[in-house]
DNA sequence: TCCAACTTAATTGTGTGCAATCTTTATGGA
DNA sequence: TCCATAAAGATTGCACACAATTAAGTTGGA
């Protein structure tokens, strides 16, 4: 099964030729993974009439409150481009109201409507059965969050030095 | 499976709204992830020309050969509503050829173009620098792997029975 | 033999995700 | 004060991802 540490290649050692099989393990199995997860989703919240990053954007405004897309934008990695129709289409679903704010008139300030509030007793069944299909054990889940946020952190950090 | 030490709450006597807490973290996390991987590979790719969805049919080719754009699509779990397109533009790039297989007329081959082969040679360098950038050990890398590998699967396996 | 059911790709429509650009508003230094 | 610069969103353009539908080809059973 796994090998002891001792046992394990050097990095430099290994041919590129197998890094690139490798490789594609790891980036795709990445890939996949997230994709699964999306699928799955995709069944759950049907109900509730929200996709995968609406749901994203959802538990972020469940949680913090009022927020400003930037920093909306901040917690979920993502920008305008991909935040501002998003936003329109949650507001006419009637689950946001989007008001400029009256101290920056730059910064738009995106808040739960009565409904969308509402919405986040129907979305407290969710995760558990997300979970159940996952199929991993509480340890398992809490140790893959654990690599993954450093490993998107050090991926930010590479491409930023780029 | 494995028992959960002591230490490890029940999942079943977890509240519905840590879980929404917790799960936020889960998914929200591989969905990071695995875009902050698609943001290095945008770089590390574009000088070889390629996205990170058609650097992964690449790499299917480069290892398997020709195909079918079927086994494409089972290889990467990917239908053709997203192949076909983009198959398209591999073959406007003069990376691949699409016929018509001449045993059943329903299928595409899809076969690598001299140039398609021998971009091979330049995607060699890239996974090298990829694994360095996640700054994760061989031996993280080999069990992130296995964790993703079995929760794509039961994911998939859950929302089939659904 | 013939046709209904199945298979394989392509197409259509919606929703991200992200780079690049634009508009509006704020800020800070000469 | 005035203006260059920066910041916040919105918009545009391109490329997935996927559900649903369509078109063309194959297969198997009555």
């Amino acid at each position: 099964m796994t090998t002891a540490p001792s046992a394990l290649p050097d990095l430099a050692a290994v041919p590129d030729a197998e890094l690139l099989r490798l490789d594609h393990q790891v980036c795709f199995s990445l890939h996949a993974a997230s994709r699964a997860f999306g699928g799955y989703y995709r069944r759950a919240l049907k109900d509730l009439g929200l996709t995968y990053s609406q749901y994203l954007v959802m538990l972020v405004l469940w949680e913090q409150g009022p927020q400003a897309v930037k920093a909306i934008g901040e917690r979920l990695h993502l920008d305008s481009g991909t935040l501002s129709p998003l936003l329109k289409r949650l507001e006419s679903a009637g689950l946001v109201r989007r008001e400029r704010s009256r101290e920056d008139e730059r910064s738009v300030v995106i808040e739960l409507t009565d409904e969308g509030a509402g919405l986040r007793e129907r979305a407290l069944s969710v995760p558990r059965g997300v979970l159940a299909a996952t199929g991993l054990s509480l340890e398992e889940v809490l140790g893959l969050q654990e690599v993954l946020g450093r490993l998107t952190g050090a991926l930010g950090e590479a491409v930023d030095a780029d």
